[in-house]
RNA sequence: CGGAGUUUAGCGCAGUUUGGUAGCGCGCCUGCCUUGGGAGCAGGAGGUCACAGGUUCAAAUCCUGUAACUCCGACCA
């Protein structure tokens, strides 16, 4: 354990690397290098998202962590609206019988889910569970809802909790209750319905990259990873700091499996009675992870710009003779600021010290700071200091209203590449089992690699380096010809990683 | 679900070996003083030692069991 105290070695460092050795021991929080898992939990707790609660793999989402998943949701909604889709609520119990209606489906989630059997001491007569995802009684309902062509397409999203009784949990990763969104959609063709998946990963696509500064990888899941009910899977997938994937979105179009299911039918043009086409679509409150562990650093959180439910903090500085004028400007300012719809706070705390403020509101990831004291005010400018690259710079307080939007949207720029570079630079092609092993364990990266299409040689892979399929990728950045366990020829190329 | 570790004040920990008054740092409260990278002084509040049993004159400490959390595996959209 590293201990600051008894650490001499910082006095004959330079200038430069003793500052930065003496913010290393100022802050409770564990370096990425030394303990990935413990910085993730000393980040998210330090910064106040979230607490533990008494209920095993449950977590409490607090203010700042919740204000976090609003933003999301915004944005989100925002996107599904514009293409066309409407939100509706339904149960969060289900029929037992329900789930028996589609086998895979069935199979894929019994081992997760919690039933309600007695109700004030008396037994249901048919067990409910309680849901993982809503396809079941969602598809039931659309067998009333749909009569005819003219029903269709039937464009629903529901925001929700789900539960899946995890057997290992991970802060807003992998919790046993989360919150998501569910979109599901009916069609009269296959076409359509392959349309609608494809579209709303890039509806995905679109919030992660430009909201989240967060690159991703668009692909299918091989059939051994795909959703249990599926035709197919689509995936978003992004690489955190640790060189783990998360799959950061998921689209499925289920053909008309559930349809089947649940009878939902409708009468054509031609007066012939048909099977509807149904997506499945969602993004859970992991995403919450996947944002601290792509752009968290060892000073803390890290919030891309357009997401960051504040984006400027203001921290009025200097004694008290100078006080009053200096919390008059910073009021200007502060009016300035949010003329010109920026989200910004002042923090004009007495008790607290600039330089804690300056540390507490980079552990919460705040992407700029601004500094305005006596000596700014007598030369009619402010301090800026970038978050993502420690920069200051003195602006005119004539020209702040300009300068701010622009110096955020650097940021969020800036963030995005640097997170693509990242990947970019730990990911590569191989060629066998051991380079496989050795980029995903050693490198802690992705690896390319060839694939048969055998769930053997993928079960193999897994069971010898860790790493399962992530997906196959829609732009390789090469095509592998051969299987990376068989070395027969592979029918496809695929990302591997290891994965949370 | 297996293996290991942890559980003592809001947080981080010492105390457990060898049973005998509940401790430290940070934070918190009051006051003074301070403000450009986690200020200082003084005073103060705060704990069924995770939980349940057991041994003992006496248990944070020894024994048994349970739970939660962390890490590593297994499982898993």
């Amino acid at each position: 354990m590293y201990n600051a105290l008894q650490d001499r070695s910082w006095l004959d460092l330079t200038q430069e690397e003793h500052m930065a050795k003496e913010k290393e021991f100022v802050k409770e929080i564990t370096p990425q290098s030394e303990d990935f898992s413990r910085w993730y939990i000393d980040t998210i707790t330090k910064a106040d998202l979230m607490d533990y609660s008494p209920v095993r793999g449950c977590i409490v989402f607090k203010p700042d962590g919740y204000e976090l998943w609003e933003a999301i949701t915004r944005e989100l909604d925002r996107r599904f609206k514009e293409t066309g889709h409407r939100n509706a609520y339904f149960p969060l119990f289900i029929p037992e019988s329900f789930f028996e209606k589609e086998k895979e489906h069935v199979e894929g989630f019994n081992p997760e889910l919690p039933w309600v059997t007695e109700v004030g001491g008396e037994k249901l007569e048919e067990r409910l569970a309680i849901r993982p995802t809503s396809e079941t009684i969602i598809g039931y309902m659309y067998s009333q809802w749909i009569q005819s062509y003219r029903d269709l397409p039937l464009l629903i999203n529901q925001w929700a909790n789900v539960v899946r009784w995890e057997k290992r949990t991970l802060p807003f990763l992998r919790t046993s209750e989360f919150l998501w969104q569910e979109g599901h959609t009916a069609h009269a063709t296959a076409e359509e319905a392959e349309a609608e998946t494809r579209q709303m990963l890039d509806v995905y696509t679109d919030f992660v990259e430009n909201e989240l500064s967060i690159p991703v990888i668009r692909g299918q899941k091989t059939p051994s990873e795909k959703f249990p009910g599926a035709v197919a899977t689509f995936s978003i997938e992004a690489m955190m700091k640790d060189g783990k994937a998360i799959q950061a979105g998921t689209s499925h179009y289920l053909g008309d499996n559930f349809a089947r299911s649940f009878e939902i039918k409708f009468l054509d043009r031609d007066n012939e009675r048909k099977y509807v086409y149904t997506t499945s679509w969602g993004m859970s409150t992991r995403i919450i992870g996947a944002l601290i562990m792509v752009h968290g650093d060892d000073r803390g959180l890290q919030l891309p710009p357009r997401i960051a439910p504040t984006q400027v903090i203001i921290i009025p500085i200097g004694p008290a003779k100078t006080r009053e004028r200096v919390l008059l400007a910073t009021d200007e300012v502060y009016a300035q600021l949010k003329a010109a719809g920026i989200r910004v706070r002042v923090d004009a705390r007495e008790d607290l010290s600039p330089g804690w403020k300056f540390n507490e509101y980079e552990m919460r990831g705040i992407p700029l700071r601004l500094e305005l004291g006596p000596r700014d005010l007598d030369a009619n400018q402010a301090v800026l200091v970038r978050r993502d690259t420690g920069e200051k710079e003195t602006v005119s307080l004539d020209d702040l209203a300009q300068r701010v939007p622009v110096l955020l949207s650097e940021i969020q720029q800036s963030m995005y590449d640097r997170a693509l570079a990242f990947r970019v630079e730990r990911s590569e092609p191989v060629s066998d089992i051991a380079q496989l092993h050795e980029v995903v364990r050693t490198k802690r990266g992705f690896a390319l690699a060839g694939w048969c299409g055998d769930r053997a040689c993928e079960a193999k892979i897994k069971e010898e380096t860790g790493a399962t399929s992530r997906n196959i990728p829609f732009d390789p950045p090469q095509t592998l010809s051969t299987c990376v366990s068989c070395g027969k020829a592979a029918a496809h190329t695929v990302w591997f990683a290891r994965a949370y």
